[in-house]
DNA sequence: ACCATAACTGACGCATCAGTCAGGTCTGAT
DNA sequence: ATCAGACCTGACTGATGCGTCAGTTATGGT
């Protein structure tokens, strides 16, 4: 897809500023939403323009949720450097996807994405390979914690699909502005979960 | 709002044919994306008659969404009549409410509940209440098994509230169309956690 | 200085839809 | 048979917003 300009870096820069503007207005007014000329605006330039980077619309808003998946990526990873137990790890992942600050306007993201990619099979594919990722990451993480002995035997994989759904879950509840579900009772619900099920000795 | 015509079943009868297919098309597009030609031609007639029982689209799709609340509502007391123990009336509850046949169309309109509720204010009460009705009415199943001495005596609150947030997430899987969430896997992880929670003795 | 081409834009065309309106038909009561 | 009003509709209007195009400016290489 890139063409092979003298100097990208123009290219690259204009491509992400218009993606960060898109991103935000999805995360604000839902990507139905979302009209050319907003994202244009926030960039400080005209529609025109974004039209000389991406071909349509829909572009715009795919490439968006590929930017907000890789983003997410990229923030798991950073969360895990120089973590080595197991319950440390899981901690950390969890709670670097938490809702608070910018993360919070990643999870109305998610619910865009959900949304849409029910529909158009390209994102499907897209979200499933994200998702598929973020269970094999966090699976990684609960099963070397079982072999090493710290984490109780249970059906990994289970608890795993358990945790995370239960985790989307919460989000959905938070996104709506629910006062019952806060960040710090989130956390709880998560972590006090993941903790009875790894870590309690059955007594 | 009830207009007071002399006889009240036709428009009863019509208005509630045009939520249906409203519903109907929510699932399957995307309420974003229902036109109303498509819900015209669905119930078999032109927009304008649409219009003439209906103020705006945007109020069409509000009540099409009360619908469903109210409907969902029904399902779950439906489920319940003639059950008496507890973990009965918790299965049978759950079990109305698993992603099969019609129910699963049911999915896809909260997932887009969840989307607009997120924007439009009075959807958002009307999820809030729903939600509510629905945590409250789990809960008081699990109160009442406590203290019949059947259920453990978890919190129960953070129980329901990590059962329910689970099904949601459960259902965005699904409604992804992921193969490791089939409607067998569902029922198993919910109600795992359930027995697992309420009825396994520790031991 | 000049040129090629990247970068950008205002103005416009065009399709899509929600909603209106003026008038039609159907129905039950008198 | 007539009438009031419920019920319905084709044809239209107006607004909205995506995408295009012809043309302008900026930039870096020679």
């Amino acid at each position: 897809m890139g063409r092979m300009s003298p100097r990208p870096s123009v290219e690259l820069r204009r491509r992400e500023d218009v993606l960060l503007a898109t991103w935000e207005l999805i995360a604000e007014v839902g990507h139905a939403r979302v009209r050319m000329v907003d994202i244009a605006r926030r960039v400080g330039t005209s529609t025109a323009t974004i039209h000389y980077y991406f071909k349509t619309k829909d572009d715009v808003l795919a490439e968006t949720f590929r930017f907000a998946v890789a983003d997410a990526r990229r923030r798991s990873e950073a969360a895990l450097v120089g973590i080595d137990d197991p319950w440390g790890r899981l901690t950390a992942v969890l709670e670097a996807h938490l809702p608070r600050q910018k993360v919070a306007k990643e999870w109305l993201i998610w619910l865009e994405l959900w949304n849409e990619a029910r529909i158009q099979p390209s994102l499907r594919t897209l979200n499933a390979r994200a998702y598929g990722h973020w269970i094999d990451l966090v699976e990684g993480i609960v099963r070397d914690g079982q072999e090493r002995g710290v984490f109780r035997p249970v059906p990994s994989h289970d608890f795993v699909l358990r945790l995370l759904t239960m985790m989307d879950g919460i989000a959905i509840q938070h996104a709506m502005g629910s006062r019952q579900v806060t960040v710090t009772h989130a956390r709880e619900l998560l972590l006090g979960f993941a903790r009875e099920q790894l870590l309690e000795s059955t007594n």
